[in-house]
DNA sequence: CCAAAAGTGTTGAATATACACCCATGT
DNA sequence: ACATGGGTGTATATTCAACACTTTTGG
């Protein structure tokens, strides 16, 4: 690499999401029924911390290839990256270091094509180990970018479409429902019966409001959410209709 | 500077705005009587392109130090600046570039304090020169940056308190909308009589609103658009009260 | 039968939107 | 007088939030 006047070293991070089913035993009386869970790379040489995934950022690669790097061959499709924000203060150098955090999330299907060069595990974001006790040693800085991920997907969850992102391609109402819950870490009607209705309602008035926006932008009245006219068998009750997602998940809902 | 492996150039730009007074000659019909600006850099070398603020990060200095650098000495307090994104795209190379670009917003208590080191404008956003006839040739990927940075500060202007960042210490009534309609470009009562009383309800609920979020974190309950006492008359009618905003610019609505 | 799951309905409060009106004052 | 600007009020539609109820089916 040839020299440049004031360069530094530019680190690409992800902190990538998806929905997992909770295992039975670890489930308790009111949990949902699936959790969020973040990727983390084991230990590297002889810090002992975990990390997110990421790299530096060289040659003419981009900021999305330097942060999937390390995921395996064929990683990128299927996978929603957004940026998070950057940091001039993750690192504290030297050499001089700023971080590029990003957000991804990983759809069901994708999850196995995810396969890290080193040791990896999908850790629920609200369990240990990442929080007390037995609490997984994270490398410096990254608990914040992790904390920051987080938090902007909580929000961003409920004025954007980003949740179909971390839903296999055919779904009951269920699982959406429980796909919110996981990220929210709130009850919508999984177990408070009461509140289901209010969910269902607001995900007819989610699709009815993008079904007109896309009317506005390309004349067809196309709500996002379809019925797919198959339904599915739970372990309890009837059958549940099977949705499928047709829009865009980048579109903003309000 | 020592030679560090991967190392890559960091540019932190910022497109800095303003709310300024419409020039009387410039109003047409129905127009607010005031317009927001941008913070343009004169031409550098010999691409007689104009460009946004910003130079290399460098050393130790951080994102922020580096956006601000050339607008002149103890230029940063009373300034909210914000991250936009992150771009790998913008500047070609060689040398390989990665920019930060951000938002700032500048009360006109500040703006004098700007004072950059080379020839500078502030530029209405939504007339020319920044658009045909007679364009203001920017510098490639700027107009891009301006274009995103304008975008997020509409989106985020009704669902933040970033508006009274651009306000003066003592505002009335008026001049706050004329704030949000020069930002929004959209007219809310300045013209369309009819507009104004909803928006000055829709702020009066956002001031209970906030009042009640603090109120929450600090058991105080404190709207943060408080009346002086005093009031102030115009050009024309009854004088109007003035306000004062005591919150947190950064805390959000929703 | 009973508990879990799918699905529909009702009701009151909060908010958004459209529109009407009065008062003060400079020209 | 009248246009301009400050300020208040009213009616309707939409959305949010809390709660009630019916049906299906596995154990």
């Amino acid at each position: 690499m040839t020299q440049t006047p004031d360069a530094v070293c530019v680190q690409s991070l992800v902190a990538l999401f998806t929905i997992d089913d909770r295992p039975p035993g670890r489930r308790a009386p009111g949990q949902p029924p699936k959790e969020l869970k973040v990727l983390l790379l084991g230990p590297e040489g002889d810090s002992g911390a975990w990390r997110l995934p990421g790299g530096p950022v060289t040659g003419q690669d981009t900021l999305v290839r330097a942060a999937l790097r390390t995921l395996g061959e064929g990683v990128g499709p299927g996978i929603h990256l957004e940026q998070l924000r950057t940091y001039d203060d993750l690192d504290p150098g030297p050499p001089r270091t700023i971080v590029v955090a990003h957000i991804g999330l990983v759809p069901p299907a994708v999850r196995e094509a995810v396969r890290p060069s080193s040791p990896a595990t999908w850790v629920p974001v609200d369990e240990p180990p990442l929080h007390a006790p037995g609490r997984l040693p994270l490398v410096a800085g990254h608990a914040r970018v992790l904390a920051e991920a987080l938090q902007r997907l909580r929000n961003k969850v409920d004025y954007t479409l980003l949740a179909f992102q971390m839903l296999p391609e055919e779904f009951t109402m269920s699982e959406l429902r429980q796909v919110y819950e996981a990220i929210l870490g709130e009850d919508l009607g999984t177990s408070d019966e009461r509140r289901k209705a209010n969910f269902e309602r607001s995900i007819r008035l989610l699709n009815e409001r993008v079904g007109r926006l896309m009317e506005a932008r390309t004349g067809v009245f196309q709500p996002p959410i379809v019925r797919t006219g198959r339904t599915r068998k739970g372990p309890r009750g009837p059958a549940a209709h099977l949705y499928r997602f047709v829009g865009d998940i980048t579109l903003i809902t309000k």
